[in-house]
DNA sequence: GTTGAAACGTTCATTTT
DNA sequence: AAAATGAACGTTTCAAC
């Protein structure tokens, strides 16, 4: 059951300024999108049971984290394999921040965040020994050049 | 100058506590990490100024937006183009969620989010058509079966 | 890092548009 | 139906320890 499309205006302002600090003050938010704070906290309320809003995060420096190393894993998998087998095995793994199931030849994209390229390495040689997993082909992101949090109105500016 | 690696214990599990709920207020995060609320306003702060903290965002349901389509866009690039020109480039599409730079016969990894494939479609046809790339190769996204927040103490559990 | 106190934000019932 | 107001309660923030 797909959410609804059709996102009120006020509701794109006030995501969109929570997307650029999540812990304004709902009077800090209304300001910018005039309104009071009791009805910026009802709209954020509703946002969030409506589960527009899946909640709120820090956003950190990875280097400063001491990941030093980004790749994408692409994982070539047996033809039935479910995506919640592998959605299973991959979800054990601290290094992985994302996996998707792809179109093409490849069935599994998967992101990781490693150390080091050799801790890159043991990750990459653990992925490849799940049992679902034929081959693997992995690039290295020499750097991130865009990094950007959801912003409603970006893609979907109606 | 890259900020330092050694992550205080306290203030990993600050950032595990924000990194869940970035609204919680001080005194929620002090009674997770047992410390008072100031103690842990203090820390916060100085992880803001040391830049491990980059700011806080909301994290949204892409559907519920209106976003139905994701793809990952590897674009090859003449050789002489540098980083700077492609993240220049890429900047000023408000679909593209991601950019990196790449090991490999590709140069660019470039994440979309498009309203849905006849959106996507033109997002891709108007990157090719960027002076500095020779070829594009798209993969969309079926289904994201993990989509992590940064966390400390993931890779780097030192 | 903690405590205590003043300023400020949140939240709810009520009133207004 | 949705927003503003005002008051009670909890949080932030800073000084002092």
């Amino acid at each position: 059951m797909p959410a609804d499309d059709a996102l009120d205006p006020l509701d794109a302002a006030i995501l969109r300024v929570l997307a650029t600090d999540a812990r304004a003050t709902f009077a800090q938010v209304g300001a910018r999108v005039s309104l009071s704070a009791p009805a910026v906290k009802r709209r954020v309320d509703r946002l969030r049971e409506r589960g527009v809003i899946r909640g709120f995060t820090v956003r950190l420096d990875p280097g400063a984290m001491g990941w030093h190393t980004e790749a994408f894993v692409e994982l070539f998998c047996q033809g039935s394999t479910s995506p919640a087998t592998m959605r299973d095995a991959v979800e054990q793994y601290p290094e992985v921040v994302a996996a998707s199931t792809v179109t093409g030849d490849v069935d599994l994209m998967v992101q990781v965040r490693a150390r080091d390229m050799r801790h890159l390495e043991r990750v990459v040689e653990r992925l490849a020994a799940e049992p679902f997993v034929s081959r693997t082909r992995s690039t290295v992101v020499l750097s991130a050049l865009v990094r950007r949090p959801d912003v409603p109105g970006g893609p979907a500016q109606e």
